[in-house]
DNA sequence: GCTGAAACGGCTCTGTT
DNA sequence: AACAGAGCCGTTTCAGC
């Protein structure tokens, strides 16, 4: 749980990650060393994990978008899951959920074509049993990097 | 399309947006001006949207996450969905989908209870029909801000 | 076109109060 | 938390490939 200060000052961060110490200050009602020595504590309670860059994915290539819904076979840990998948380029996010599927993937592939050989080599993993996908229509919002509102 | 200098310096700055540009033009073998000239351009193209804050949910109290599918009525447009969802601050992230549902909805909250009353105020909106919501269990896998692989 | 080198201004960062 | 200093970085300008 953060402060009043350290959200705003997280808000500014997300806003623009490269926004300098001085001008987040001067948002906030702080000095700059003051925003600094608050955004490492962030980071060393693990509160900010790091920064990263917003792309467009159609702009890189990536024109194709979908969720993948992954049943397991029985006594699949998360462990294996994660690390059958994290090997893939193309699996930007994934999770095991409740429901039907045991998880769920969100891949990025240039285009139908790639979408499908991604999807295929995924059913074919040891510890899959079968998948069920759909596809992006339109991405309506999109915030934040690992998906917090502040 | 980017070709594979432009593609290491963005993966660069997708473990860490931070990091100085002689820094990144160490990594792929330029020069620190040469290395902002890329940057600028990519981000004057589209490809770069932003810079953005990595953050772990948990930590800033979002402890519960979860995929809601919205089934709307008849004619809904995108835009009304769009502009329906944008006003709440747990979701984080939605897209139109092929499939059964309409729509697929990323939402944060900081409990179960929180989550609960997000969902029937979403069902309650004039536009839905019915949600479907999974829960996420744990989180496997988390990379780039918008989603895209590079 | 692209690049690298140099120089200036601003910022980061540490130590101190 | 603010202040002050040294050092580093972002940014521009310039010339060369």
């Amino acid at each position: 749980m953060l402060n009043d200060l350290d959200e705003r000052i997280v808000h500014a961060l997300a806003e623009d990650a490269r926004r300098s110490y001085a001008d987040i200050g001067q948002l906030v009602g702080l000095s700059a060393p003051a925003v600094k020595r608050r955004v490492d504590r962030l980071r060393a309670t693990g509160a900010i994990t790091g920064f990263t860059v917003r792309v467009d994915p159609a702009a890189l290539g990536w024109e194709t978008e979908g969720f993948v819904e992954i049943y397991c076979r029985s006594n699949t840990s998360p462990e294996t899951i994660q690390r059958g998948l994290e090997r893939y380029q193309e699996v930007v996010a994934a999770s095991t959920v409740t429901g039907d599927a045991d998880a769920v993937a969100q891949v990025f592939a240039s285009d139908m074509r790639h979408f499908e050989r991604v999807l295929e080599r995924i059913a074919g993993e040891p510890f899959v049993e079968r998948t069920k996908s759909v596809l992006v229509l339109s991405p309506l919002l999109r915030r934040f990097s690992s998906g917090s509102p502040a």
